[in-house]
DNA sequence: CATCTGGTTATTTTT
DNA sequence: TAACCAGATG
């Protein structure tokens, strides 16, 4: 580890003087570089080092900056040495950025911080350190969904329940629920243990639990819920990391789960009279609040788990403050130095476990913290602001910030209707072509979808366009099936006792060793008590199976064993090629004419790439589900596309929000699941969505989508009632449908809406809808009943840009031709005649193999032997 | 053992 | 509509 050379370190006096806070050490040196370019509240917010702070961080004021500043001021403070700072992060890029602004900010101080980085790789970290505590061994694996799975699926073959009716997703999520909670077996509340399976949902779990161990194996939720258990069970253990980190720090706070909350909980208690660390002291000092410190963290899980257990009723109110009077059991030592920022606007994984309640009880949880609000907003104009501020105020279980900026207003924020989901797809390329035009670089615009079938659309338009667009999120890079294939291959040469590993891949590439021959395995290795592999090695020397299998699985073993023993001789990355190649899987994907083989193959290289950076294999192996992301290059001009959940955390000059439907976005099903809360949490998924945006913010709604094959008629979604009209111009769609303007044509749906309660599910007015959308092809109505009960917003709202009626007019009379656009797009394709010919057969990224059906210009139809017929620029395909 | 077919089911996905 | 999966068929 090297101690930076610029932050020499102190040691910290044990007996600071008490007096000697912050701002007379700050005096003490002239103000750092660091602190130089900081407002107030930033500053604050860095330097208030001592006690628990939460720093509400809204959007695009500063939140990394405040981190990485802490950290930096927190060493050249000398206050504790690099060592001695805990910082999670929830993703890998969060900790990758960290660190790579701290090393900018230090010098090359960054090796020197070892605890920085995600809850998992923490905690997994911890884990292997202790594995043994947990029944586990230090090189034990970490499981991915698909594991999971899988060992479920035996279990619940072994307990003879149908997987059908209990599928083993379904409780694959339950334990994850019930880890994201903190509960191990034996804490799951009975009620809930009993919903799977007639009953045996706890036992599942349980038996579950005992395989990862004879496995030895942990799924992600085990990298946190094991840890709590192994600082619960070993007091000494735990202390010793209380003694470590003298600090804390946690970025995305509103994301935080129970388990994560705990675990926190548990590193944050300082010591009693146990030990006598410096840190402690010092905070006693400040501290005179803490005196009320915090229940044991046994009460809090019991606690936790009866609230999160209550079913999460649509019409449950917020959550009163269930906090118990916290009786005599008080303690005297204070949490430690424990700063967390976040966002409560922001917190959009409440499905996936995550506790907005975390933040909002932040100051219950941590007496006498401090709160500090950045609001200073460094990213969006004007009107965008105040948009996505005047929406996210209609919730209500907030914190409550006032983003600001000093930038100019700017433009307003536009919202625009189209007839349907496809127009609306055409009026953005569109728009994204004059933007272009205008100068813009494609890098700078972003489609921020609700629902990733929404992306179809832009894809199919951006294809005809020739408009260059990429992706973002979509299926994790460890999570391809060809990387978790190579994996296995990786983890059965170094861990022969991986079953789930070896199960995966073999019979992949296909060798003939199929269901049954994999049952008599598993039945073999059940008997005897031994690996998969080893039942194969030895059913191999038996002639239980068919020679053609018996030959198969022989040969299988026999690579194995030879790859095992190059382990000795080449090196890993090596290694990985060698069992590639030799194992035929490179040849399988070659020899795949599909369209993402090539892809595949790709992946496969970059796998192996991958690899160098790690000591050996056991070391990639350890770290690969944990740290693997592809962050793929962002070097081409290109549009994004991305769901608003994995928008979270970029920004973009330009940000097109299509799909503001009600049933769309909110979600209906969010809606009908998690009720008032959900709605709020779509709300803060609209506000962040609003906030990625520095320059131009654009809504859509269409009138008509389809869903499931079907077409239905939508309406407007109730956000876009929830915006300032002061800040919102309504436009008219560019791709021809009459929308927008006062001297509309037709009634408005929101004359209708005004009685809306009645008149807008009456019958006549459905057949209105259904007769419209028949021009489309499809049927209108059918969805109204379900949406009835809340499709009522804020439609009265004085503010609303809808309410003044005369905006939202009947849409599309004049739905403008197919044949305007058409000839639109001839007229600006390149004219230069196309490279390719009639029937050439071609090679498309996305659509595969397929050969010319026609040419115009450079834009040429392709009959794709997968996809079907499109029309693509030629500058997409490639001679096959 | 591989391939075909019909029935089912449709969000969001940090690790 | 289309994509995925489980069971049936060859």
């Amino acid at each position: 580890m090297t101690e930076p050379n610029k932050l020499t370190h102190r040691e910290v006096p044990d007996h600071q003087p008490a007096a000697g806070g912050i701002a007379a050490r700050a005096r003490a040196t002239a103000t750092p570089q660091y602190l130089a370019g900081l407002n107030p509240e930033q500053r604050e917010a860095v330097e208030t080092l001592d006690g628990p702070v939460l720093v509400l961080a809204g959007a695009g004021t500063g939140k990394t900056r405040v981190l990485t500043c802490r950290i930096a001021h927190i060493l050249s403070q000398g206050r504790a040495r690099p060592g001695e700072i805990l910082s999670v992060t929830f993703t890998n890029k969060a900790a990758r950025e960290m660190k790579l602004r701290l090393g900018q900010m230090l010098g090359q101080a960054v090796e020197g911080m070892p605890w920085l980085g995600t809850f998992h790789s923490i905690g997994g970290r911890i884990l292997r350190t202790h594995a043994e505590l947990v029944q586990l061994k230090s090189n034990f694996t970490v499981l991915d969904v698909d594991d999971q799975v899988r060992l479920l699926k035996q279990l619940l073959a072994a307990e003879n329940i149908d997987d059908k009716r209990w599928p083993a997703r379904m409780l694959a999520g339950l334990i994850d629920g019930w880890k994201n909670r903190g509960l191990t077996p034996s804490q799951v509340p009975s009620g809930e243990a009993a919903v799977f399976g007639n009953g045996r949902g706890g036992k599942l779990y349980a038996s579950y639990q005992e395989r990862l161990k004879i496995l030895n194996a942990a799924d992600f939720g085990d990298l946190l819920l094991e840890n709590i258990r192994l600082f619960r069970e070993h007091a000494d253990v735990l202390r010793q990391y209380q003694n470590r980190f003298k600090f804390i720090l946690v970025d995305e706070y509103q994301d935080t789960n129970v388990a994560q909350y705990l675990w926190l909980r548990l590193l944050s208690q300082a010591q009693g009279e146990q030990s006598r660390p410096s840190a402690d002291v010092l905070e006693e000092r400040h501290g005179e609040a803490m005196a009320t410190s915090q229940s044991d963290p046994g009460e809090r899980v019991a606690e936790r788990a009866a609230k999160t257990a209550a079913p999460r009723d649509a019409e449950t109110p917020p959550h009163p403050d269930p906090l118990p009077a916290r009786g005599e059991r008080r303690r005297t030592s204070p949490p430690k130095n424990i700063c967390c920022v976040g966002d409560d606007d922001q917190s959009i994984y409440g499905w996936r476990g995550a506790e907005v309640d975390n933040i909002l009880r932040f100051e219950h949880d941590f007496p006498g913290a401090k709160v500090i609000r950045l609001e200073r907003n460094y990213r969006s104009t004007g009107h965008i602001l105040a948009a996505a501020s005047h929406l996210i105020a209609h919730n209500e279980s907030r914190l409550g910030k006032r983003l600001r900026t000093e930038d100019v207003d700017g433009e307003k924020v536009t919202v625009t209707g189209s007839w349907d989901s496809e127009e609306e797809a055409r009026a953005i390329g569109e728009e994204i072509e004059e933007l272009q035009r205008a100068g813009n670089h494609l890098n700078d615009v972003a489609i921020l979808v609700r629902a990733s079938f929404q992306m179809r659309e832009f894809e199919d338009r951006f294809v005809t366009l020739g408009l260059p667009y990429r992706v973002i999120g979509g299926p994790r890079f460890y999570e391809r099936a060809e990387i978790r294939d190579a994996l296995a291959y990786l983890r059965t040469i170094n861990s022969p006792a991986d079953d789930l590993a070896f199960e995966r891949i073999v019979n992949v590439p296909k060798r003939g060793l199929g269901d049954a021959t994999v049952q008599m395995l598993h039945d073999h290795a059940r008997k005897r008590r031994i690996p998969l592999f080893e039942a194969a090695r030895a059913v191999v020397e038996t002639d239980e199976l068919k020679p053609k299998a018996r030959g198969a699985l022989r040969q299988l073993i026999a690579s194995f064993d030879r790859w095992r023993a190059q382990r000795e001789v080449a090196s890993h990355t090596e290694l990985a090629e060698i069992v590639l190649d030799e194992s035929g899987y490179t040849d399988m994907w070659q020899k795949d004419r599909s369209a993402d083989a090539a892809g595949r193959l790709d992946n496969l290289k970059e796998l192996v790439r991958s690899m160098e950076e790690f000591e050996n294999l056991q070391g990639f192996l350890e770290h690969i589900s944990l740290v693997m992301d592809r962050d793929g290059g962002a070097e081409a001009d290109a549009v994004s596309l991305m769901t608003l959940h994995s928008a979270k955390g970029l920004e973009f000059d330009n940000v097109f929000l299509p799909g503001w439907e009600e049933g769309l976005f909110p979600s209906q099903r969010t809606l009908d699941e998690q009720g008032r809360a959900g709605l709020e949490e779509e709300r803060r998924l609209a506000h962040v969505g609003l906030t990625r945006a520095r320059r131009r913010a654009k809504l859509y709604f269409a009138t008509n989508r389809r869903i499931h094959g079907t077409w239905s008629t939508t309406i407007p979604s109730r956000f876009l009632d929830e915006l300032p009209a002061h800040n919102v111009e309504i436009t008219e769609s560019r791709g021809g449908a009459g929308w927008g303007g006062a001297g509309g044509y037709g009634p408005s749906r929101f004359d209708n809406a005004e009685s809306f309660g009645s008149s807008y599910a009456t019958p006549g007015w459905q057949r209105a809808q259904a007769n419209r959308a028949r021009g489309q092809g499809g049927q209108g109505g059918g969805r109204q009943e379900k949406r009835q009960g809340q499709a009522r917003g804020s439609f009265n709202e004085d503010q609303s840009p809808f309410s003044s009626r005369g905006e939202a007019r009947g849409f599309a009379r004049d739905r403008r031709g197919p044949m305007v656009i058409e000839g639109e797009l001839i007229a600006k394709s390149t004219g230069t005649v196309s490279e390719f010919s009639l029937r050439d057969r071609v090679f498309h990224q996305k659509f595969g193999y397929g050969s010319v059906v026609k040419v115009e210009g450079n834009k040429l139809t392709i009959a794709f032997e997968k996809a079907g017929e499109k029309k693509v620029v030629d500058s997409f395909v490639q001679r096959a």
